[in-house]
DNA sequence: CTGATGTCAGTTCCACTGATATCA
DNA sequence: CTGATATCAGTGCAACTGACATCA
C-alpha cells in the first residue's frame, strides 16, 4: 500500500485546485502503458527478450509471413526500427529471413521452432499481467475494454 | 510525399486480412499509447512543449503544490526523471520552486502564471486529440473507459 | 542510525531521420 | 521515372541506475 494514492499535498496545498480533477483520457492510457510495459519487459528480460521484440514475435506469429514493411506498419514503428528489431532476433535464431518468390526486393519474415517456443513461453508470462491488470474486472467488461480500445486506435489512423 | 512524419501511412496495404488472433489487451494498450504520444507530442512541439513536461505541468496543476518525490510517484517516473523535466520547465518560467516552511530538505513545486497559461493552450489541442480518439465512442461508453483504465492501473499498483 | 529527499552524473534503450541501393 | 522496399548510419529523447549530500 505504499504506493497508493494518498491524499497528497492536501495539507500544503491550501488554495486553488484541492480536489484532484478527472485525469485524461491521455494521461490514463500513458500511465497504463507504462506500468503494463515496465512488468512486461521485467519478465519477458527473464528469456532475454525485449518488449518490441515481443511485440515482433506476436505480430509474426498473428500474421503470418511478412515482410518488414508489413511488420513495421503492425507495430506501428518506422521500417527502420523494425529492421533493428528483426536483426537481433534472426541472431538469436527466433526469426527466419526467405526472399519472396514473386518480388526479388521484399524479404519475408517468419517465426522459426525457437521463436515460437519462445513466443509460448512468454504469451504466458503476458497472461500473466493481464490477468493481474483485470483483477477486478469481469469477462464483459474486458471485451467492452478491448472493443472501446479499438475503437479508438481505430479512430484516431483514420484522421 | 517524401517527408515521413509518421512512422507508416497504411496508404496501400491490403487492410481486409484481418481475423487472426485476436490482439492483447496490452497490445492495443500499447499502440493506443503510441499514437496517442505521437500526436500529442507534435501538437505541444509547436508550443516549445514536450509530453513529459506536459504531464507534469498537468499533474502539478490538478495536485496543486508538490514535492518533487511526489511528482515523480503521480507520474510514475523516478524522482531523477522528474527532476530532469523540471529543471527545464523551471528555466522557460513555467514552475516555480520554494522551500518547504515546515521541512527544510523538501522544495515545494508549483505552476507560475506562464506555466498555467501555457497549460491552458495545450490542454486545447490535447481536448483536440481526445475529441478525435473518442469520435465514435458516445459519452456513456468514454466514462466507462476511464473507469476501466482506472481499474487496471490500480489493480498493477496494488499488486 | 535510518529513511526520505533532491540532484549531479553517466548510461541505456528505443525510436527517430537521413541516405543509399535495389527492384517492380 | 516513380514508388516501394531493405538496410546502413547517425541522432535524440526520455527513461534508467549509481552516488552523494542534506535533513527529519
Amino acid at each position: 500500500m505504499t504506493t497508493r494514492a494518498k491524499p497528497v499535498a492536501a495539507s500544503v496545498a491550501p488554495a486553488a485546485t484541492t480536489s484532484a480533477s478527472p485525469m485524461r483520457l491521455s494521461y490514463l492510457i500513458g500511465q497504463l502503458d507504462r506500468i503494463v510495459s515496465r512488468r512486461l519487459s521485467e519478465a519477458l528480460a527473464e528469456h532475454g527478450l525485449t518488449l518490441p521484440q515481443f511485440t515482433a514475435l506476436s505480430v509474426l506469429n498473428a500474421r503470418g509471413r511478412s515482410s518488414n514493411a508489413q511488420l513495421a506498419e503492425r507495430s506501428f514503428i518506422t521500417p527502420q526500427s523494425a529492421n533493428e528489431v528483426v536483426k537481433t532476433m534472426e541472431a538469436n535464431g527466433w526469426v527466419m529471413r526467405e526472399p519472396d518468390p514473386n518480388n526479388k526486393r521484399i524479404v519475408l519474415l517468419q517465426l522459426t521452432a525457437a521463436g515460437k517456443t519462445m513466443l509460448r513461453r512468454c504469451d504466458e508470462m503476458a497472461d500473466r499481467v493481464e490477468r493481474t491488470m483485470l483483477d477486478t474486472i469481469d469477462d464483459a467488461d474486458a471485451r467492452a475494454l478491448r472493443a472501446l480500445l479499438q475503437s479508438c486506435v481505430k479512430s484516431l489512423r483514420a484522421s
